[in-house]
DNA sequence: ACGTGTACTGGAAGCGCTTGCGGTGGGAGC
DNA sequence: GCTCCCACCGCAAGCGCTTCCAGTACACGT
């Protein structure tokens, strides 16, 4: 295993200007500093990250909590948030804080103790005792996917893209919406409010009454929607179009709706928020969301803090913009069979 | 920060006895072992991973290469991973290995290199070149999701999962079967012929001569489905039924054949292999594999060759079941309409 | 020509843990 | 009662790096 004194011993200096000319000090000769990066190369030299932590460096390691890594939008922002590590040379390690079990495991045991330079906190909220815990690691925090107050963040305007995804609807002349909301493991979204406050405000803004019987809350995924959907239909008066937290909950509720015997859109539109891939190939109308550049953005939000640039105060959440995707499961309510 | 000699010292032996009583080893005084043991207890104690380390120890991490985090297979690999990793204390380093340029980065840097005591490979093959660099790293390799001689892996049988489909297929009365084949950033999948394979015994079976032209090769996904389908519909004879290499690329072809204004099954069955979830959501018939299984599995694998369990000879790959999942888009041909 | 900086560089002390080696004491064997 | 053994335990040497504290060598200013 090659060393940093075999680096030094190459270059001919000692162990202690190789270790400074690698880690870009100042006070060390330009020339200097050529030569240990070549010797370097050459040796094709790794620093050993046990060393270098023990020495009291850091570790290039950022920890990366995430609820279900095989839901697309977690995936997307994993995906984007390696790529942005990847290029200043920071390690992701993974940690499934899933179920409400697996969620109480890792903070109290909080395996990435010692472990790592920080810590990034995809699309759930941290509660108060967890906030606690994470600042007890004593290393910068970063939230993507949905804002966690007190972190730095990355998210959308959850109640903008409600409000793009109802603005749809109701211009298409529709007052009798549905919404289907949904939980996580239990817990509300990140931004519990934001797709819903969106529907009832679009709703008071056209002039129509919100009728919270039209609002239903299930599991997350698409059994959920079909569920949720089926609990409109049950409704005295269903409505003519439904809003749904995201794709996967629309084509759950496409589905119910499909089996009931009734056409999408002609019978009922649906609209989704996401523009997951299989938006695309099942024609849903939705909201698309900028996932993978959350990610990525959030890699950046980490090297700026460990750069000690967010050291003075929170910055505010950044939220990247949505669009409204058109596509065939919306269309004006009554519309021609 | 409690270190082993605060334990030590509370315990009234040397730093030396304290750390061979926590770390389990022979001639060490059952009481004096339950003092220190009392002591770590007392002072909540936790090793700092980076002196064991440095001290010899193993890393206590695994590198885990995959091509795509975003893709539901890979999330799911991932989660069972992360699952049974956990279970036994190492942590889970991501490296994506996607597009050629990033798979040769990967290789060329090695960014693993030194920081892990293991490298499980997710679903791609690993050539002569790339199987060279893993070597000089010196740790253990583990495959899963797909095949890689020379490793420990866990899989499916492509073959035989082609094979329940095509069979479920000619069962239903369909000769004339198309075979929509994928590729992965222009390289064919780990299995390259198991699927495919399996359409043509199938096929030769059943006594049908295999048409070439009824196999079409498109990049991975929806699209690549989609577009598929598009060219098996311009065939003089189109089949009548056709096996999609996974359920997303299925979902691309029954997009096709619904905007061509044609019914799904009445007019054209379609099969995917996965159960991805939206399989469910859109009524997809499928055969259905255990993704998180074989991920879990391949983190005991890691486990296992860590204990050196595997060091005598490369286990035979493991191959996990795979069913057949019946829905709504296959039926007999020429049903009535 | 001499003092005073300034810019680099080297020596050496750890960081917290594991482990080889040698030392100690009490029990077994004679 | 006196070896001899062996179970236990402590000492100290690292593991590979960072960084404090000096030390060296010039370049200036006067």
């Amino acid at each position: 295993m090659v060393t940093l004194d075999d680096v030094a011993r190459r270059a001919g200096v000692s162990s202690a200007t190789a270790s400074r000319a690698l880690g870009d000090h100042p006070h060390v000769a330009a020339a200097t500093r050529a030569r240990v990066r070549e010797a370097a190369e050459e040796l094709d030299y790794v620093a050993s990250p046990e060393a270098t932590r023990l020495a009291g460096g850091p570790t290039g390691r950022v920890a990366v909590l995430v609820p279900h890594p095989s839901r697309w939008f977690f995936g997307e922002l994993i995906e984007g948030l390696e790529e942005s590590l990847r290029a200043v040379d920071l390690d992701l390690v993974l940690f499934r804080v899933g179920g409400p079990e697996e969620r109480a495991a890792f903070f109290a045991r909080l395996p990435a103790r010692r472990k790592v330079d920080a810590v990034v906190v995809l699309a759930f909220a941290v509660d108060e005792a967890e906030h606690a815990r994470l600042a007890s690691l004593g290393v910068d925090v970063v939230a993507a996917g949905g804002r966690v107050a007190s972190y730095p963040s990355v998210g959308i305007d959850d109640h903008l893209a409600g409000r793009q995804a109802m603005d749809h609807l109701i211009h298409l002349g529709h007052r009798r919406i549905g919404m289907i909301a949904v939980t996580n493991d239990g817990e509300l979204a990140p931004d519990p409010d934001g797709r819903t406050s969106a529907w009832r405000a679009a709703l008071a803004d056209a002039g129509a009454e919100p009728d919270d019987d039209l609002v239903v809350t299930v599991p997350w995924g698409g059994e959920g929607g079909a569920d949720g959907m089926a609990r409109l239909l049950g409704l005295r008066t269903p409505p003519t179009a439904v809003l749904a937290h995201d794709d996967e909950t629309a084509l759950g509720a496409v589905r119910t709706l499909r089996r009931a015997g009734l056409r999408v859109p002609e019978d009922l539109s649906v609209i989704g928020i996401d523009d997951h891939p299989v938006a695309a190939l099942t024609d849903l109308t939705t909201v698309a969301q900028p996932v993978r550049a959350q990610g990525r953005r959030a890699g950046e939000l980490v090297a700026a803090a460990l750069r000690g640039e967010l050291r003075e105060r929170v910055p505010p959440a950044e939220l990247l913009p949505t669009r409204l995707v058109l596509r065939g499961t919306t269309s004006p309510p009554g519309a021609p069979r």
